[in-house]
DNA sequence: CGATCGATTGAGCCCTCTCAAGAGAGGTGG
DNA sequence: CCACCTCTCTTGAGAGGGCTCAATCGATCG
């Protein structure tokens, strides 16, 4: 609950184009709060009482059906802004935020939310390019769920995680936070076994190298080509 | 190019909070503009040049893939603003946006948006909240093509249309704009002969009447109940 | 009135899901 | 430190929902 050392998060993209005196100000009505690995956030269906930024660690976002499925949402990467469900008109979450690390983030209440944009208009429009990018990631993931199959789904998938929580190994690029076939699953509308099948044809080509909620790219650009690759379109067709 | 009557757009939620000074100042920056059915408002990759608020008629917002194939990412009804791209950080379009009918646009500049959002604070948090809202509207589509099948998507589909731009019709409520299966299809990631077999189906048992370009809901409720249903569901297990 | 565009419908296949077991890894408590 | 328990992952077999391919029909428009 102490107050939080400006210099390690002043350079967050919510807080661009602010003074150290503005920025300073802004901190002060943040508290820094912990969550242990598989602890939530907050809960879907909650009032939504906080606004937050990830220091460290990693946040799963998923959302549950009413019939108990969960899809997941995003991750959410340190220095990332989530739960701003009072921002966008909301006055519960739409989904639960886990934490899947041992996580720290800086939390506001939402009520100070509408005086603090009143004073900072650049909370506003930076929140705006945030939410603008989540919308244009979402726009992504329904296209790619129209027109691709499973196996390139979760080659994005992967990719896309590699890039935003990736982490050099000796032998390719480690998502950086436990993810399991389940989870991997939630993410591209399929199942843990479909996931696994393909986890472990990958590995016998030498793709990936993947265990007990761990994956590693061994070959991303081996993977992007898959990913890009139409199912149909390793023989083409011979004119008789 | 006439200068715009502000009684009929000052209510939108785009400008919620303005005083007519200040409604006034905004509008006098836009210009009207017409574009006749089966026309482009603006094309995905160009230049983001403008963002537009819909006066009449009806837009669809669709991305094509690289490998070209086309899904639709929205509708917009009358009175909501789309191509914003500049204002969430875009230099061009992600969409191609085109007019289903003859319709009537409101057009700014977008190099007059960060001018605009600095004088009006309140034009980002409005738009703060429409984007907010797409993104649930979206993530509520993934959800939907993660869990359920077919049927179910496309009746969820139509009664979100019917809900947002239906016309009572004498048997039911009538999606108010020309909508093909193909259009259906690219809402739903399916294709247009699926959906046109389960429209078929729906027909004969009187849920809908449809034709060309045309689809009246007969029956809403039951469509709702159709599309809540999960499948093997009709028949409880029997204990032996 | 011909041409074009949208809708319908059948046949067959295949990708992916479902159902079912079982094995391995890791954590925990005695 | 070992036994046990739980969670994750793997893999096989079979079924089926929806796609692809193909042909035809009907409606709208120039």
């Amino acid at each position: 609950m102490a107050t939080v050392d400006p210099s390690l998060v002043a350079h967050l993209p919510l807080f661009a184009g602010f003074s150290a005196d503005e920025f300073g100000e802004i901190l002060r009505e943040a508290r820094s709060a912990r969550f242990a690995k598989n602890n939530a956030v907050f809960q879907q269906g909650e009032e939504a009482h906080s606004f937050y930024v990830l220091q460290h660690g990693h946040v799963r976002a998923s959302k549950t059906t009413p019939t108990g499925e969960q899809v997941v949402v995003r991750y959410v990467a340190s220095g990332e802004t989530f739960g701003v469900a009072m921002a966008i008109g909301l006055q519960r979450y739409p989904a639960t935020a886990t934490a899947v690390d041992d996580s720290v983030v800086l939390a506001w209440p939402s009520a100070s939310w509408p005086r603090l944009v009143e004073k900072f208009p650049a909370l506003a429009t930076n929140t705006l390019q945030t939410v603008g990018s989540l919308l244009q990631e979402t726009h992504t993931r329904v296209v790619e769920m129209s027109t691709q199959q499973v196996e390139q789904r979760v080659a994005h998938a992967l990719l896309r995680l590699a890039k935003q929580s990736g982490r050099k190994v000796e032998h390719g690029v480690e998502i950086d936070f436990p993810i399991s076939r389940q989870d991997v699953a939630q993410m591209t509308g399929t199942t843990l076994h479909t996931v696994s099948r393909i986890l472990s044809g990958w590995e016998q080509r030498g793709l990936v190298e993947s265990g007990r909620q761990r994956i590693v790219l061994r070959e991303p650009h081996k993977l992007f080509v898959l990913a890009e690759t139409v199912p149909g379109d390793s023989e083409p067709p011979v004119k008789p």
